[in-house]
DNA sequence: TACATAAGTTGTAATTCGCAACTGTTTCTT
DNA sequence: AAGAAACAGTTGCGAATTACAACTTATGTA
């Protein structure tokens, strides 16, 4: 596996990442005692503060109806507040109730320091390489949409 | 978001990637007419010519059951071929049938492409780091286990 | 005003998955 | 060498997740 070209390379690191952070997302949202989706529209939501059950189901990739229930249960569990959007009442906005702040808060805690641990365990001279290699290549990813 | 720390934009860019990864798993495997985890088993099983229940179940985090019945499907529809070890008959060796051939070429095929052009799309003074980068980074990457 | 479009919800059904129990095989212990 | 323990894999079963389609309500447009 050695002398394998560039794009192999790539390929390959990639397909590391992709189990090693399929791991780290998992294990995240059993430690907070939510399932993978429920943390996933709670991180989101906290990030944009105000959320769209189609916005969310466009970012993680799934069914309206499966987000509108998911929603459901984070609701009624005191994680997530749903408001009709006064400007257009077709939309109903998302927001984090007192117990979906906390989770917010833990994960994106939790998250802090994996990362920044992740970055000490690098050599200080690969630092700049490493996130600005990633920043690019994740920028350059294609979403390919199959026909 | 312009004035992160390093560890931030650290994670922002493994967000993304994450995201789009995860876009570009699912394309691949409903193009070739796969769940996920089918196109995971045949990759895998691909990759390493042959390999175990267990083996499987722990590369793609499932449970054994869960690969059992997985293989099954692919054994019904030709992709896989079940056997036993005759060295230790508590394992079942996999291998690849000659529909589970085909898909393994074309999943590989469609990979080295994407990611053939991926790599050209990134300035050439700067795929260097970018490969390295990676390479770097998915190595420190831990496993975490939440207790 | 009527019609088309959009956001979200709900009915329904299929799929996926994991736990637990079980079978058969090997290895360890005494 | 016999029995116990450990291990790989399968199967029973139930719970959870998901998508598609139909529906409701709201908005925009002809």
């Amino acid at each position: 596996m050695s002398f394998t070209n560039p794009s192999q390379r790539l390929r390959e690191s990639t397909r590391l990442l992709t189990r090693k952070l399929g791991f780290l997302e998992i294990d995240e949202a059993v430690c907070c005692g939510v399932t993978l989706t429920q943390c996933h529209v709670i991180v989101e939501t906290g990030r944009k503060q105000k959320i769209s059950v189609n916005e969310l189901a466009e970012l993680l990739n799934l069914d309206k109806s499966t987000v509108s229930r998911t929603v459901d249960q984070l609701v009624n569990n005191g994680s997530l507040i749903r408001e009709a959007d006064p400007d257009d009442r077709r939309y109903v906005m998302l927001r984090l109730d007192l117990k979906g702040e906390e989770l917010f808060k833990n994960i994106e805690q939790r998250m802090d320091i994996y990362f920044t641990e992740t970055l000490e365990s690098i050599p200080e001279e690969k630092r700049k390489q490493v996130i600005e290699g990633l920043e690019i290549f994740s920028e350059m990813l294609k979403n390919i949409k199959c026909i």
